[in-house]
DNA sequence: CCAACAGTTCTAAGATTCTCGAACCATTGA
DNA sequence: TCAATGGTTCGAGAATCTTAGAACTGTTGG
């Protein structure tokens, strides 16, 4: 049983990440309500759900897979769960400004 | 014949821009190419063409009304042709920082 | 006036994306 | 060891987006 073992998912590195996909990935609501509530801190991923819970976890998981293959979450297993975080330093570094000005930004109605 | 006269498009408000609209609006990489563009100062929307110029009239009107319905490009008549411009204040007013951002931001390779 | 021009709008086909149930897979508690 | 748990992946139908030709509209030069 080694210590954060199996299961890893792939993740982009920095460098790799494309502005369109990240811009693409963040252009959905319920992805960006997640980005928003992941700005806290990192969550499981049940704890992702974006309105009170009634979204499915494939639906749920596939919104994650968006954020992930374009750099703006990293996924770890954690024991029979996963982790899911915000890449924020990678994203600053490729991005400079980008996700600090989304997450500034203020909901439409005020 | 008033100066400036008919064919006015609609363009929102800055105050009712939608986040997830302008990030998908340039989540496209000609509509990205585009902006970028008009990040020099405006263009009649025959100069607008990303690469070369073989996209298609329709194609790229298209592209231009997804991006004005976002509120990130004003389209203004003007004799017999029509300027396009990057609405950087009412964005940068909305949205601080957000455009800036995108406009640094490096392409992929390097 | 009329033809050429600059662009938009209409329409339709093709490609992506979204959503979600079902099947599947590690991991762990009992 | 076995079943429950937490999530991912697969597959398919619905919805949305993209692309582009064709028709249409306002504007101007001759």
């Amino acid at each position: 049983m080694q210590p954060g073992s199996t299961r890893e998912l792939a993740h982009p590195d920095a460098a790799d990440f494309v502005l369109t996909d990240v811009l693409f990935a963040l252009s959905d609501p319920a992805r960006l309500e997640i980005t928003r509530r992941l700005a806290e801190g990192p969550l499981e991923v049940a704890a992702c759900q974006p309105t009170g819970g009634d979204i499915p976890k494939s639906t749920l998981s596939h919104h994650l897979k968006t954020l992930r293959e374009a750099g703006v979450v990293r996924n770890d297993p954690h024991g029979r769960q996963r982790y899911v975080s915000l890449r924020r330093d990678d994203l600053e570094q490729r991005f400079p400004g980008l996700l600090a000005a989304v997450l500034r930004a203020a909901p439409t109605g005020e």
